[in-house]
DNA sequence: CTAGGGTTAG
């Protein structure tokens, strides 16, 4: 602090030696005034080539030379590359700060320099205009001595956190403030932001309230229904949000669709719908993505005609769903059992020139294997295969569950084998199924052995695989095979 | 830079 200042002071004192130099009126920034302004001694004819005209071939040369240090001083051994507004004018034309801060930290290095304090904040402000934060902060960090300016503390607030360090943004914003700055309506937003975007909703809560006094825009109004949604106070979030229509202001795109996610998470789809009804008033459409979590949402809520009715409206409006949008809705009304539906948005996809992917084929195999056509089922299984969709865990275990539903354990246990040889991991779902399965068909040998192996991964019984456990217990009252029941039930 | 959002037992 105190050697911020004096690097201040010993720039204000050169600045007006130089105001006081005869020659300083009619300056021009060339290398030769300079030559003889700070190395009066030497008289060597230099080159007349302005500041500007040799910060570009410095540029050249950083870009184009690995040595370029060596190369400038050899060139140019006499012009003095630590003349601070020589610095000034590298770092306009240089369209990469970091370029100039190289060359920075190599006059500081190589020469009898000490940066002085408008340099030190102009290249500061530079790497802060460029978001290259990371830089700025170690720039900050390693130059002793260095103390921005408050207007530029307040930028490093706001590029630490729009760029995620959020903390480092709150601790110089706090400490801004314990100076006795006040800091500008622009700087608290953004700490809000970055609050809110990080996540941590207690301490946006702590500086809201501390900021109060400050004034709110609707930016602020804005951030505020985010936090309201994700402190899980999604109805007061919404009562902002009128409050924002009754005054005839347009709350702005972002904040209808925080809103309609929130809504869908709690299942308030009443208010989901209202928001979505308003957003359109007012010309904000709602992205794809907010259509898909309202139709999902639905869905879940088992509104499968108002999700489907939602769907086509949105073709209506010229809208069109993509892949992700149409596995949802295909696995929404296959849910339904509206399987006929469900298929026909299938053909409609191919015919809009889509491919399905592991993730449609797997909806529409399992929806085939609940309806019990097993055949069906196993060709769009080897379809999905021949059109590059690997086998995983998950189509795996759709099919083994789906096989383990129809009595069909020893098709099961087939994929099962085929798993292992082509590395596909199984896991709990895959146990448990098939344990079911081999439960259901008294075939108990097989439900010992795969319950054990179960147990050795260190996997989880459901609690369906224990009912079906007891069944089979209860219904084998004799023999050995009771004892390696109620051992393996046992061990559980 | 152009994401993420979607799948398996009940």
């Amino acid at each position: 602090m105190s050697r911020g200042q004096s690097y201040f002071i010993i720039s204000l004192i050169r600045n007006r030696t130089r105001q006081n130099h005869p020659n300083s009126q009619i300056r021009t920034l060339t290398v030769e005034s300079r030559d003889s302004e700070s190395k009066p001694d030497e008289h060597k004819p230099a080159p007349a080539v302005s500041y500007s005209e040799m910060a570009k071939t410095v540029s050249t040369i950083m870009r184009e030379r690995q040595k370029w240090e060596q190369t400038l001083v050899f060139d140019f051994p006499s012009f003095n590359f630590a003349d601070p507004l020589f610095l000034r004018e590298l770092l306009k034309s240089q369209s990469n700060v970091l370029f100039t801060l190289w060359f920075f930290r190599w006059i500081c290095s190589s020469f009898d320099y000490k940066p002085d304090h408008v340099s030190l904040n102009l290249l500061f402000g530079a790497l802060l205009d460029a978001r290259a934060v990371k830089a700025a902060k170690s720039f900050l960090e390693t130059t002793t001595g260095f103390n921005p300016e408050t207007k530029l503390l307040e930028r490093y607030v706001t590029c630490l956190c729009r760029e995620g360090l959020v903390d480092e943004g709150i601790q110089v914003y706090t400490l801004l403030k314990e100076k006795g700055a006040k800091p500008s309506v622009a700087t608290c937003n953004s700490v809000l932001l970055g609050c809110v975007r990080a996540r941590k909703l207690d301490r946006f809560w702590e500086l809201h309230k501390e900021m109060t006094e400050s004034e709110i825009d609707l930016k602020r109004i804005q951030y505020l229904i985010q936090a309201l949604c994700d402190s899980g106070e999604v109805s007061q979030g919404y009562e902002l949000m009128k409050k924002v229509l009754r005054q005839g202001l347009d709350p702005g795109h972002f904040v209808y669709e925080k809103l309609i996610s929130a809504f869908c998470k709690i299942e308030k789809y009443a208010s989901m719908s209202e928001i979505l009804h308003t957003m359109i008033a007012w010309k904000h459409f709602p992205s794809l993505s907010t259509y898909h979590e309202v139709i999902q949402g639905l869905c879940k809520n088992k509104k499968p005609q108002e999700a489907y009715r939602v769907f086509n409206s949105l073709k209506e409006r010229g809208y069109a769903p993509d892949v992700v949008l149409y596995t949802t809705m295909i696995h929404g009304l296959c849910e339904m059992r509206r399987f006929g539906r469900a298929r026909k948005l299938w053909r409609e996809l191919m015919k809009k020139g889509m491919r399905p992917n592991e993730f449609t084929y797997n909806v529409m195999i399992h929806a085939h294997l609940k309806r019990g056509e097993v055949v069906l089922a196993r060709k769009l299984y080897g379809e999905m295969v021949r059109n590059g969709y690997g086998e995983t865990t998950v189509s795996c275990n759709t099919m083994i569950t789906g096989f383990c539903s129809f009595g069909r354990s020893e098709q099961a246990l087939e994929f099962f084998k085929k798993m292992a040889e082509r590395g596909v991991k199984p896991d709990a779902i895959t146990y448990n199924a098939l344990v079911q399965g081999f439960s259901k068909e008294n075939k108990v040998e097989r439900v010992v052995k795969l319950f054990k192996e179960l147990k050795e991964l260190g996997l989880k019984p459901s609690a369906r695989t224990y009912a079906a456990l007891q069944q089979l217990r209860n219904r084998k009252m004799c023999d050995s095979v009771a004892t390696s029941l109620n051992e393996i039930l046992e061990i559980a």
